[in-house]
DNA sequence: GTCTATACAGGGATAGAC
DNA sequence: GTCTATCCCTGTATAGAC
């Protein structure tokens, strides 16, 4: 039970991830090297390398798993009733998970040229299940009448490119509060999709 | 009139920005050496601080020259008639003109937090200068009663957004041509904003 | 106008002491 | 687990020859 003294892997592992996490959003991955993270941390450049094989891995363990935090968020939805009310839902979901961590939508959106070849498509496949998440509510919106759209992959593009912009603006304390801005989106949405 | 031999400034100028945009669109900013860039035109390092000063003014005059050719053409866009007319001009005009350089168009959105603080301010000027254009129109509808939207600044925001988006998934030759897209987004657009 | 050569800082990553 | 020290590469930028 005894740990060494001076181990701190425990807590030290999870502090280096959000070190990188704050760094690669507000400067970039590029940008960012070893020992900037290493500073922020507290420790030498070199003891990075017991908590993560290099930089890239870095990146796409955060990547990864700020997808798997969404998709599985998504997953715990409540996905019944009519399609109207299952879009106001994923609205209000998506507004909110990306609101409540920036840091980690912007590194995702903004770092995904970064990712190495084989890290790419990992992350790419991730994004493209809650793409389709949000494309079966609107092809079931289509079928049951609820809705009105010519390309149903097209409007889930759009909406979602809509909706994760609101993270490039939004600011706690600002002129409109979160809910607000979800109310306005929520309406303007299903507008769009043409739910009456 | 003779032109030292070798000589050719006015073509490799031009072409050393060219290079700069393709590279800093592919791999971002941070992640590009001048050595690549000087590669990429086919001369030596050291040859490219003929054409410009240094590599941050490389980026600033690719964004300053992409946001004041956008302001440009957008005010030769006709601004006449009723808002519904002139939002139907301005999401054509977005789309086609975005589409028409999605090099300018990736650096202009991803890179701005690798402008320097004297150069940031100049490019964010410019950039809002284009969304309350956007804005205006949005106000005048509401005005006449066309347009129905509790917030029109927010509304600028989440059409530009959703718009812009487009660059980041369009292909020529892909599933819908750009005509069919511009076709799709102008009746999204319009009921969004409560355009009956 | 472009080249070669180079200065000098900083990058990622590793080795071995403690 | 973390440190110091270091390897080797690459970065931006400049000087001076041609």
């Amino acid at each position: 039970m005894a740990r060494t003294q001076g181990s701190r892997s425990d807590v030290t592992g999870p502090r280096v991830e959000a070190a990188a996490l704050k760094l690669f959003a507000r400067d970039g991955y590029a940008a960012v090297s070893m020992r900037q993270i290493a500073a922020e941390v507290g420790v030498q450049a070199g003891a990075l390398y017991s908590y993560t094989p290099d930089k890239q891995s870095l990146l796409f363990a955060m990547m990864k798993g700020h997808m798997e935090d969404l998709l599985e968020a998504l997953a715990k939805l409540d996905s019944s009733g009519p399609p109207p009310a299952r879009l106001e839902r994923f609205v209000r979901f998506h507004i909110g998970f990306h609101a409540a961590r920036p840091e980690a939508v912007f590194v995702s959106y903004m770092e995904i040229r970064n990712l190495t070849a084989e890290n790419f498509p990992v992350i790419e496949a991730l994004r493209r299940r809650y793409e389709t998440a949000l494309e079966q509510i609107l092809r079931a919106g289509r079928d049951s009448g609820d809705f009105a759209m010519p390309d149903t992959k097209l409007a889930a593009m759009a909406l979602i490119a809509m909706l994760t912009g609101v993270t490039t603006w939004f600011r706690e304390g600002g002129r409109l509060s979160l809910a607000e801005v979800e109310e306005i989106y929520v309406a303007m949405v299903k507008k769009a999709v043409g739910a009456g």
